[in-house]
DNA sequence: TTGTAGGCGTTATCAT
DNA sequence: ATGATAACGCCTACAA
């Protein structure tokens, strides 16, 4: 009765060569069945079969993985998971990609290149074939070039030297939305965000300056806020743009999960939604339905981005990647609903 | 120039063997520095060392794990991540099993059993260390027992048998708010949640029985809602409650991500909180901290609970399980802010 | 300190 | 239709 409280040595699995020798055959045969590559006689592959699962007999990855040369795994490289627009993104991801029977291995960075680099090891190590990058600008181009050389690459909003890339059209769409301002008579109009220098989100930010340009209307540096990423941090940011001594008549968020910290701090002021001040932002996430009254919105299709990326891929993966690189842009579309209204007829 | 548009065929790596031959030494000698178990020669060593970065080496988990037997890999079982509870609890076990040298794969289930099945297959495929189940209840027993044959498993608040747990005292927490809100003169206590098929969750809801039980309030079947986990389906609830013919002077909400929607949906009323209704709820969550009033809640450790999930689940791989099954209860505490109201002194 | 040889669980290429 | 056998890339005694 010794070794009573540990069983790691019970791990002992089941192999091929179990199995053949059971069913009396060689392992190329049961290999065979398990592939069905080659035609096996009717009665050996029932025989066969019968024996794997009554002995619950599961081939490794791993041993297949080191001869045919491809793991069936995908990395996930992303900041963090507390912003809707990435759980939205990674679900689609995931669906897509299991559906073709790749797996997923969850990377999550913090934004530290230190943690970038640990997870982008850990992938070379365990010969990933794949890697999709969310929101993450990896600066080192050697280690990309490197990482290129293992497995296929494709970036979502980052824009990196010769990686495959999906994105959205971020200048315009953020035009779109400011111009919706301008025409409803705003000129006082803030503009709250982060990570500025993500190519991704400092395009919304030209998309600001450009419309506002356009219509001649100077913009006010108090007006720009760049905080954090978070609820919280919109929460706190309108909270500065109202207790300015002229607060802005409208406030776009750079993105909805800003944009409900900003519902909320301006409901506590007192303010109405649209009545005293507007609100407009970009994404249209699912989960902003709850937001009233509704959010007018530079409404990406998040889920056919997160599709698209994992489709490019997995085909760059099967089929071998293009030498050029390839780009994926889709349109953002204005959605008016009920956050803003008209200054000059009230 | 022919085949200029595909690269597959250069995914050729450098092996253990390149860099033995490149060396003049022997691939025992360059695993050993590779492990660096025996000693080896300072000579040898650097002059392997340079060549492993001259060429980028990587060593092949793969094939390391099939002689080792183990795939430092950890597969993390979820319905989705929309909860920001998940979140939470994902960055956190993220945290401790990559500061472990593991890695994690992200299986998505929608709480479809089909999806389950799937995962678990897929896990037992790439032979899976570890799996750590968040809020899943598989029934299937004979499919626990197959996969607890070759990894460890551990359960964040489901209860399954044989199977590790970490777990909060839900009924407690639930108990204690409710206690709180009647103490405060209210009767009309309403209750909103869902999948009560989930033990732990199922708790929350007998803690609210408990407390009216205790004090001979009878429950109001209309005061009772089960729903969905999304703030949008808080907000329906919260709307249904409102529109009753005495609607309740209180709200407990099952976890703080359906009090989102019930803030927003007593906002839209044009009711206060805690002057007209008082709100409380279980998790505190930080990013609930956007919520004015701030909530009075049921305050889990979820951090802590994923890190202990993750140490619990890693010790029990590296150095084998108990026999016995492992429960870890942590405690709730009762966190009192500004979401209720004293009904009799207003 | 270093090398040799066997094996990990599969697939793939030949034969038969 | 089936069987040997050689990889795949690495680790680990056991020898030297």
């Amino acid at each position: 009765m010794e070794d009573k409280n540990s069983n790691k040595q019970t791990r002992q699995q089941t192999t091929i060569a179990d199995i053949a020798k059971l069913a009396g055959v060689s392992v190329s045969t049961v290999s065979r069945v398990l592939n069905n590559s080659t035609e096996v006689s009717k009665t050996t592959k029932k025989k066969i079969l019968k024996l794997i699962k009554e002995y619950d007999y599961t081939p490794s990855e791993l041993a297949r993985g080191l001869v045919t040369k491809t793991s069936k795994t995908i990395g996930l490289l992303i900041p963090n998971l507390l912003n809707p627009y990435y759980v939205e993104l990674i679900e689609s991801i995931e669906k897509f990609v299991s559906s073709q029977g790749f797996s997923l291995f969850l990377c999550i960075t913090d934004a530290k290149e230190e943690k970038e680099k640990y997870y982008i090891n850990e992938m070379l190590r365990r010969r990933t074939n794949g890697l999709v990058m969310l929101s993450t600008n990896i600066k080192d181009h050697d280690l990309i070039k490197k990482v290129k050389k293992s497995m296929e690459i494709v970036s979502v909003e980052a824009d990196i030297e010769d990686v495959d890339k999906i994105s959205v059209t971020n200048e315009k769409g953020t035009y779109d939305v400011i111009n919706h301002l301008i025409e409803y008579g705003h000129k006082d109009i803030a503009f709250i965000g982060y990570r500025f220098s993500l190519s991704g989100l400092q395009q919304r930010f030209t998309g600001y300056q450009r419309a506002m340009e356009e219509h001649s209307i100077p913009i006010r540096p108090e007006y720009v806020i760049e905080g954090e990423g978070t609820g919280n941090s919109g929460y706190t940011m309108t909270q500065r743009l109202l207790e300015l001594p002229n607060p802005p008549t409208a406030i776009h968020c750079m993105n909805e999960h800003l944009a409900v910290g900003t519902y909320l701090a301006i409901n506590e002021y007192g303010l109405r939604i649209p009545q005293d001040i507007s609100v407009t932002a970009f994404d249209n996430l699912a989960s902003s339905n709850i937001l009233k009254p509704r959010l007018t919105t530079a409404a990406m299709p998040i889920r056919e981005m997160g599709e698209a990326a994992a489709d490019l891929l997995i085909r760059n993966i099967l089929e071998g990647s293009k030498q050029v690189k390839q780009e994926i842009i889709f349109s953002t579309k204005l959605i008016l609903r009920e956050s803003t209204r008209r200054l000059d007829c009230p």
